[in-house]
DNA sequence: GTCTATAAGAAGATAGAC
DNA sequence: GTCTATCTTCTTATAGAC
């Protein structure tokens, strides 16, 4: 990884432990291994490694999004991908996805510092919204949507039924990023509230 | 109100709106009207106001938290008031709960900047998991216990149906704390939640 | 308790050598 | 691209008069 991409890198980690005011130029180069004057040769200032980062996030979103609306309108893929749900598949989908959310590192800590910059400006505020709130709930209600036209759920309202499915998720996930120590009873907790979901909305054999 | 609690007011919405590291005692000076040097006649420094600020509300809680387990104590008073219990007054209960999130001044500003600075340690994390966690799914269980124990509602698991109950009120919540403009949609489908919680939990007339 | 003046220090950023 | 030296500005906090 060269010293742009380093910078980045460490600028994450420390913005998602302190937030951006309480990290100085200093503490990211002192990390990166090069003095405080050498980034901004990189950088124009340190509000430009910010910026970076957002873009950075932008872009793998952007490709995200696009790489699930193509699935989204190739119904053959996710034919293939879906056709065989059942209720531990379903269980399975809810963990993976929890998992995911809480163990990929880019995604904890870009999650964390966002959380803490949310409310600085209108386009933090809406990459939040964009990211933990429109994106989870459409792409999931596609997949919970699929399990409907299959008969493995049941409802006349999937976008309430993804947000029983999401919600708990998302608040579980803010528990673990304040006390990661509280991730194993969070997941016995998400096991049930799949397990509960299920019986809720889950179709037993007619 | 007296200079010393005006000075935590002020710096409160000052702190909720930009984080403490981008608030400077000037400006909460300058809300007051007086000039900064005279804030340390109040407070010892910076750090003594935020403390002031966690320690007032330390305060609100544990009187709140008092009264409720008095209450959840005391079978007559809550047989009382949900002796009567029946779709309608769940779905108020869940919208007043959500509106009074919402719109309480003080607990909104205190929120929002406890939001912010949830990472900066660990008492502030577990001010906030109590706060937004632990304190609204106890209560919500006592109460929603009480509607099974009327048989407004059945399941087997009330934990469970608590975290269903409360998780999208959260959600929907930290979406009109970034977003106020989506107080309108986030009612609507605040609504439909409630709804849908019921059909899901209530017991249907025998 | 409030003010003016000011100290003390931190933090972002630039200049210019290598 | 990295360094040392340095500038500038901002921010907290104190001193001491009223």
């Amino acid at each position: 990884m060269d010293t742009k991409h380093r910078i980045l890198d460490e600028a994450l980690t420390l913005f998602s432990e302190k937030g951006y005011a309480n990290v100085y130029v200093n503490d990211i180069a002192e990390r990166v291994g090069i003095k405080a004057p050498s980034l901004y040769k990189h950088y124009k200032n340190k509000q430009a490694i910010f910026d970076a980062i957002i873009d950075e996030m932008n872009n793998r979103f952007m490709e995200q999004a696009g790489a699930l609306n193509i699935n989204g309108m190739d119904p053959t893929k996710d034919a293939d991908i879906y056709k065989n749900m059942n209720e531990e598949s379903m269980i399975e989908l809810g963990k993976n996805l929890f998992l995911y959310y809480l163990h990929d590192d880019y995604t904890k800590r870009f999650r964390k510092m966002l959380t803490i910059e949310q409310f600085h400006d209108k386009e933090l505020a809406n990459v939040y919204q964009q990211q933990y709130y429109e994106m989870p709930l459409s792409y999931q209600s596609m997949l919970l949507g699929l399990m409907v036209a299959q008969g493995v759920l049941s409802t006349d309202n999937v976008p309430i039924m993804t947000l029983h499915f999401y919600a708990p998720i998302y608040l579980l996930l803010t528990v673990c990023d304040r006390e990661p120590g509280r991730e194993e009873e969070a997941l016995k907790t998400l096991e049930e509230h799949l397990r509960q979901f299920d019986k809720l909305y889950g179709r037993t054999i007619e």
